[in-house]
RNA sequence: GCCGAAGUGGCGGAAUUGGUAGACGCGCCAGACUCAAAAUCUGGUCUGGGUUACUCCAGGUGCCGGUUCGAGUCCGGCCUUCGGUACCA
């Protein structure tokens, strides 16, 4: 019975945080009263705040998801609590191959496998503790979602911007499909199953995003972005500036146009360079060159644009036999057809400086074509041997009429003369391609469009909207895709003239979803509009978005163009989808990205099942700076557990204090005692603290203001009622966004009856209270740390210089010198310098 | 190769942007409580050296130089790691 009575006792002082108790508590309470739904009709102070949608694979939520949504949801909550109105809601990425991968495995249908996860997920999304609205889920395998990615097909397509040829594209043979340049790794292989890509000549969808070439380039001027997210962009988009220049061929009409941000160079051309694949290879190969050239191009068949275009390879091509003509100076030079050239940029042709160009240079040592120097190298002479290509600006030479001209000044006048005499203009290119949007698989929407043999390409009427996908399919792997080989989905009559026709059997990229999702959100089941208009002209841009740097080139540059398209189909007044952009940094383990097939996935439900999701939540935040990420390590999680448990222990004592306790809201600093004095002061410069660092996204140094804070608390029972009462509420509210189920609990535990969450709150810091009355000042001679001395805050250098020249130490350390200077910064340094 | 970011204790990381390097946390060491352990609490913890005592001395932020009264922070030149990109004419 003692012993009882002991173990009991012990247990009740010094209790355990009961996180799974009060976090369960919490998210009810929340869900029940309805705390985290948007109101839409207050727009002041609105602030949407969004994070990249979850892919609902069958590896659930992993350490990372809660990177990205658990900080997240901190800033979100923290603008909550400075009374924005916000707007945080979540959904799933639904359609893509990995579901389909699955089946193809298991047998088990995308849709099943897809909305099984998607109910899993959702639950442990729950537990997370999140502030989302759960009335604007969507999930883009809902057929009232892909509709409208239907229907923005169509619009593109009726103006153009939607369109299909046949080109020569990447295909996996593993998964049967097609994939983007962005999703063929550097290494020529499938970035989903690491299979070496292939050539394949196919008709596709493709969407003219070049047509906002120039916009999207402009546009990121005007979003606060990280610049090196900008950077990648500009560099992906890659605008050059410069002619378009048409040379002749000898013995023949046909003309050669090259792109060359360099005309000044032109009268350095001693070869022409086309594609292997282009058109006029076979009209002007000699018959002599045949048949070298038959095999030249069969040689490079089996290589991807990847390994053709790698850098690392040497140089290949062979003479077609025939020649051009240089609209300069009239000159024949032989045409070279060479890998280096690609049918892709420009006009798929190239003129050759080997002078005054790497490549060119490289080529032309191996071939042995002559290298002419047009460009005189500033300090060097005009006969000096070229040893590399000098691609700087220099004095233009051997160039006829424009000999002595700077060739930056050249490049300007060749192009007037060009467009004078008709041989050319100036042009623009860019390095960004139209984006390829089919695929050959079945997880996906189906493109609204049918081929009929009579009229051709015929795309579905918007009331017929949506062309569902089809639940009975084989989706096992073969030359056609499942849609193709599905006999009912298929065939259908061509609505223009009734004739026996068939659907297009391909699917869209799942980033057109993704393009837009973030307007769906405001109204996801609206029936009659792709999103609601009315609310997206309040409520569009997204205020901060929060996802992956890997998406860098690809979905966040989809985005933008599908957003200025929108606009221009006058449905929203913004020119951006996203105002601000953070990335998360990455969560790495033993140093790889975490992934199932390396086996280095961390299950966070081990932790937050141990210590609760907001111990888990503040360790990952604690761990490091947000944009960096890091490798994982648990090592640390006892120190956001004992934090947790130390502040839980804290307001458990001082339970139902505002009972008899009224604080004031600020206080005269002169009347406190010492204790007090200390403690308001360390309360509100952590205040100050901690709102600029929530604000900034700096999770980790926001905590360890907090910790500090509570460590400044040992007196705190030494203090009045009323005046701990001051703290403590403060301390609640800037720890509820943070850990909120904690800053709740606490937050009631004073003996308040509203939630933090439903009646929003912040505290500002009294500035009286962040004013230290006295200042240590560093003593150093010759800058060297010598003493420290204790005076008044702001004092002048006399009064400060006083105390200097009677501390020992100083003394002791000029000693028999000669004082040069002192040197005095206010609060910070006193410095002498001696000789 | 080119573009970008980063190198700070045993570990994760701070440092008001040129002004006391190592906040906060982990780990470790010592002590308290306990029959004992766990938990908790208190103190210590950059390295080397000196002292009865420390308000002592020297060195120290990837490496080599420089600017400055003063450099983790700025400049020049390297090295390493991680991301992006791959002949874009």
């Amino acid at each position: 019975m003692g012993k009882f009575a002991i173990n009991f006792k012990i247990f009740n002082e010094n209790m355990r945080y009961p996180h799974a108790e009060i976090e369960a508590k919490w998210q009810k309470f929340w869900e029940e009263k309805g705390i985290h739904k948007t109101d839409f009709s207050k727009t002041e102070k609105k602030l949407y705040t969004l994070v990249m949608f979850i892919y609902p694979s069958g590896a659930k939520l992993h350490c990372g998801h809660w990177y990205n949504y658990g900080p997240t949801d901190t800033w979100a909550r923290y603008r909550k609590l400075k009374g924005y109105n916000v707007f945080e809601p979540m959904g799933y990425d639904a359609f893509g191959l990995p579901a389909e991968n699955y089946a193809i495995k298991t047998g088990i249908h995308p849709q099943d496998s897809t909305l099984k996860n998607i109910e899993d997920i959702r639950q442990q999304l729950k537990k997370m503790g999140c502030m989302y609205d759960w009335d604007a889920e969507l999930m883009t395998c809902a057929p009232e979602y892909y509709k409208w990615n239907q229907w923005l097909f169509l619009q593109l397509y009726k103006k153009g911007l939607a369109y299909r040829k046949k080109a020569p594209v990447n295909w996996c043979p593993n998964d049967q499909t097609v994939l983007a340049n962005e999703q063929v790794q550097a290494d020529g292989t499938c970035e989903r199953c690491g299979t070496p890509v292939i050539q394949k000549n196919l008709y596709q969808w493709f969407f003219k995003i070049t047509d906002y070439a120039e916009e999207l380039l402009d546009g990121l001027d005007k979003i606060n972005w990280p610049e090196k997210t900008k950077l990648m962009q500009r560099n992906w988009i890659g605008k050059s500036v410069g002619a378009e220049v048409t040379f002749g061929v000898d013995g023949s009409d046909d003309e050669i146009k090259v792109f060359t941000t360099r005309p000044d160079t032109l009268f350095g051309v001693t070869y022409v360079v086309l594609a292997p694949e282009h058109p006029l290879v076979d009209k002007l190969t000699t018959d002599e060159h045949k048949k070298q050239v038959e095999e030249y191009r069969d040689s490079i068949k089996s290589l991807t644009e990847i390994e053709r275009t790698s850098t690392v390879k040497e140089k290949t091509g062979v003479p077609i036999g025939a020649y051009a003509v240089n609209p300069v100076n009239g000159e024949k030079v032989p045409i070279w057809i060479a890998d280096y050239a690609l049918i892709t940029y420009g006009t798929g042709c190239v003129m050759a400086v080997p002078g005054h160009d790497e490549r060119d240079f490289e080529f032309a040592k191996k071939f042995n074509l002559p290298i002419r120097k047009v460009i005189l190298e500033p300090g060097t002479k005009e006969d000096d041997e070229l040893t590399e290509a000098f691609t700087g600006v220099g004095t233009m030479i051997n160039s006829g009429e424009f000999n002595g001209l700077k060739s930056d000044e050249g490049i300007k006048k060749i192009t007037e003369w060009l467009e004078e005499k008709g041989y050319g203009r100036k042009k623009v290119n860019y390095r960004l391609r139209d984006w390829l949007i089919s695929r050959q698989r079945y997880w996906g929407t189906p493109i609204p469009v049918i081929h009929c043999p009579e009229c051709g390409e015929v795309p579905v009427d918007e009331k017929d909207l949506p062309v569902e996908l089809p639940y009975d399919v084989d989706f096992s792997l073969g030359g056609e895709s499942p849609l193709a080989r599905n006999e009912k989905f298929i065939n259908v009559k061509c609505p223009k003239c009734g004739t026996d026709a068939k659907r297009d059997p391909d699917t869209m990229d799942t980033f057109v979803d993704s393009s837009w999702y973030y307007f769906r959100y405001l109204n996801p089941h609206i029936e009659e509009q792709m999103f609601d208009k009315e609310r997206a002209d309040k409520w569009i841009p997204v205020d901060m978005y929060v996802g992956g740097a890997e998406h860098a080139t690809m979905h966040l540059l989809y985005a933008r163009f599908i957003h200025k398209f929108i606009r221009d189909l006058g449905l929203t007044n913004s020119d951006e989808p996203f105002q601000t952009l953070i990335h998360q940094g990455t969560i790495t383990n033993q140093g790889a990205k975490m992934s199932k097939s390396k086996g280095n996935v961390v299950n966070p439900d081990e932790f937050t099942v141990d210590y609760g999701a907001d111990v888990f939540r503040l360790y990952l935040m604690f761990m490091g700076p947000y944009e960096m990420g890091g490798d994982w390590s648990d090592k640390g999680i006892s120190g956001t557990d004992r934090f947790v448990n130390k502040v839980y222990d804290l307001f458990k004592r001082n339970e139902n204090l505002l009972n008899d306790a009224s604080p004031k809201d600020k206080y005269d600093v002169d009347s406190l005692s010492d204790d007090e004095k200390f403690i308001y002061k360390k309360t509100n410069q952590t205040l100050k603290k901690v709102d600029e660092e929530l604000e900034q996204f700096h999770f980790n140094t926001a905590i360890a203001a907090l910790m500090e804070l509570l460590n400044n608390l040992k007196n705190i029972d030494k203090c009045s009622n009323d005046f701990k009462a001051y703290v403590l509420t403060r301390f609640a509210v800037m720890t509820a966004p943070l850990a909120p189920h904690l800053g709740e609990e606490c937050w009631q535990l004073l003996g308040n009856d509203t939630s933090l969450f439903e009646n929003p709150l912040w505290f500002d810091a009294d500035p009286a209270g962040l004013v230290e009355d006295a200042v240590n000042i560093a003593v150093q001679v010759n800058g060297k740390l010598r003493s420290t001395v204790q005076v008044p805050v702001d004092s002048e250098q006399e009064k400060v210089k006083e105390v200097v020249f009677k501390d020992e130490k100083v003394l002791k350390h000029i000693d028999g010198k000669s004082i040069v200077k002192e040197i005095y910064v206010k609060n910070k340094i006193y410095n002498i310098v001696v000789r």
